[in-house]
DNA sequence: TATATTTGTTAGACTTACCTAACAAATTAA
DNA sequence: TTAATTTGTTAGGTAAGTCTAACAAATATA
């Protein structure tokens, strides 16, 4: 069997990634627009727009004039592939070179365009197959397979509800020293023992302790939680 | 204290490699040509002669037209850089990841430019601050400082010497792959017992046994040998 | 030393990924 | 249902890194 392997530049992964990030991944809808993409990667409309043109080219996304767009299922793959080097980057920097989560992202950023199969694959077994990032997030396995966690965000947690930290969603470093500081992180358990109707506060309980958070900070954490167990959307 | 930190693209941090490994490195010489170089980075001489004014512009090239170049101080200190993250890459591949020595040099290249301070200190503290590669190449240590071996090539030794192979010149696959095939390996003891005048062999023995190699695979042998003392030309 | 060869340079062109500015289509609001 | 706003597109421009073709300088050879 012949296997064309198209080489893609680290800028036509990028775009591919930001694609399932704002569609398949965390969001809930299947298609994005153009000015969604430009600011997901910080670049203007009218380069996504050039860009959106050379990807539906190669058949990696779907994409017509004035429309939404989205992965095909060959840009899909190739965007999954690209988020599993990611992750297993990120947990390897966590693990092995003694670095901070809040540190990780930007490293694997780099990363993550470095191709060779073999590579990834001994890292994978060197890390023992894991399953989830130092955030929280699932790594694809070498099959291309994802474990969708039933997970929602803290601010949408019901009052008097326990549930557990699995994640978050900004991994950006400041946030990540605040949510550190705060004594929260993967794993933890919360209770929410209050919403502050005055100020939009919400008051949780965590390891122990009564502490307030901003709604913004909210729903950035997300968790799992039993007595929820309200269906997934995904 | 105000450091700036140039931003180096990919391309410009290899014409530094290249400039320093036709050099100081291997070389005798202290300068290289254009098309030198242009062969040894595989693009043509104009395109060279374009980044060798860039290069210049920025401080890390010396360039006069019609004249041979050659690295400032500051490139030659990220020239080295480059040289050690490529070399602390590829031992990692082979202590870590189970690549072998013939499979490490072109995940190096990419892995090279990659841009972490902590990244590569922690890597060369994960692997106990290693003074070579698997091919036997010296790598410079966090402050730059680079080891340089009193060593030839196998095609120099003198017949009747024993010496000790310490590396390779050339990185290829195909190259090393022969290497290990011959029963030769870093470390090995060799001895030269004789040359032919007729067809250039040289016969050596390596595990015991009596093989007889190529000039042009001997040029590609490091060695060191005390019964030669002969005066290291750097 | 004159000529041939090698080596290095210049000019002009292409591609990728980006931009701005002007415009067009689609959507939202009055 | 027209007008305002948002969203998306086009055209043209820039910088990096590459190329080819023509030329100039330096070096080697006769």
């Amino acid at each position: 069997m012949l296997t064309f392997v198209l080489m893609l530049s680290f800028t036509e992964e990028n775009y591919l990634k930001s694609l399932f990030q704002l569609t398949v991944e965390t969001a809930l809808k299947e298609e994005a627009g153009t000015n969604e993409l430009a600011a997901h990667l910080g670049v203007k409309p009218a380069t996504v727009n050039d860009m959106l043109k050379k990807l539906k080219e190669k058949k990696l996304v779907k994409y017509e004039k004035y429309g939404k767009s989205s992965l095909t299922k060959e840009g899909r793959k190739i965007a999954i592939e690209v988020i599993r080097k990611h992750r297993l980057w990120e947990t390897f920097l966590f693990e092995k070179l003694e670095f901070s989560w809040d540190e990780v992202h930007e490293v694997a950023e780099q990363l993550e365009h470095i191709q060779s199969k073999k590579l990834i694959d001994q890292l994978d077994k060197l890390l023992n197959y894991p399953v989830s990032d130092p955030h929280g997030d699932p790594i694809p396995n070498a099959k291309g397979e994802l474990l969708i966690l039933h997970q929602h965000t803290l601010a949408e947690e019901l009052v008097g509800h326990q549930c557990k930290m699995t994640g978050v969603k900004d991994n950006s470093s400041p946030f990540l020293k605040y949510v550190d500081q705060l004594g929260l992180a993967i794993t933890k358990t919360i209770k929410v023992l209050a919403r502050h109707e005055y100020d939009d506060l919400i008051e949780i309980e965590v390891n122990g302790k009564r502490i307030s958070v901003s709604p913004k900070l909210a729903e950035n954490i997300f968790v799992v939680c039993t007595a929820c167990k309200k269906k997934s959307k995904r």
